[in-house]
DNA sequence: CACCTTTCGTTTCGTTCCCAACAGGTTGCC
DNA sequence: GGCAACCTGTTGGGAACGAAACGAAAGGTG
């Protein structure tokens, strides 16, 4: 009988903590604002560049393009963004924070860059190392076969 | 304007990574054997103790009760696994391995064994240190508010 | 024993997911 | 210009999901 075990399956493991982790700072989130991973995602990219297209975001964030149409129709029609046709190629759709959106990025960073640091605070010393394999794992393993469209 | 960069956030990168590997585990048995990653697990689990009642993989592994119940009974009909109520419990169901899926089970122990070698290859001398952070973060974010049901 | 509570697995309901197909818009090439 | 190939975002279909409710079974208490 060949032994094997999942807890000690490393993707196994990092599915466990990658949940875990998320579902800690959604908390945040879900509850004062009633929105998902998903559209978190999306209004986090949308602080850093406003005016982004859908496009943009897919091939950015890790989700795919139906994923981010329905996220930004949901946070259309909640009001935390705008959808707007862009003039110049009238196929893009540009979509930008509105002031409840901003609004709201703004309560949630100061609480994600306090995650943040909790997280460092549980990984102690090794808080650097660990982040440099994560982000090195992430290179190596590849864009793994995303739709090439 | 508080930046905030969503590439650098650990949640985010957690979550990006642990789909990428996952994905590309999940590839050797999807194709070969048409299995789930939640179907995966239960086998999983199952190939370290046979017999095991649906209650102990829904809190040993980490996934809801119907998500086990519908993972076994699609396991069951491909013919991987038996349910059998336990005689002394009838409220129990246990599960068992099928000839065939114990013959799934010890094909794909060594492919994970090398896909486990292929991540510790990536993750170059640091590979220890890194798991050891990865088990002591998810032991220190605990059960993370479980079902307590 | 009768009754209430708890436990276990399944099912139901509504939602989300992925994949594929689609319509509208644009570009290139003749 | 006109037509074909391409790109962008949305939508449909079928499967899977989570939360809550359910029926069946066991335990606990009078």
């Amino acid at each position: 009988m060949t032994s094997f075990k999942l807890d000690d399956f490393l993707p196994y493991q990092l599915a466990v903590l990658s949940s875990r982790v998320s579902d800690g700072f959604s908390r945040h989130y879900r509850n004062a604002y009633g929105i998902s991973v998903s559209e978190w995602r999306v209004v986090a990219h949308l602080s850093q560049a406003d005016s982004v297209s859908v496009r943009e975001i897919h091939q950015r964030v890790d989700m795919d393009k139906p994923k981010v149409s329905r996220a930004a129709s949901r946070l259309e029609a909640a009001g935390y963004v705008t959808k707007t046709v862009n003039p110049q190629d009238r196929r893009l759709v540009e979509l930008s924070l509105t002031p409840k959106g901003r609004e709201m990025i703004e309560a949630l960073t100061p609480i994600a860059h306090r995650y943040e640091e909790h997280l460092s605070q549980l990984l102690g010393a090794e808080d650097a190392q660990f982040r440099t394999r994560v982000s090195q794992l992430i290179a190596a393993l590849g864009p793994e076969i995303r739709n090439e469209d």
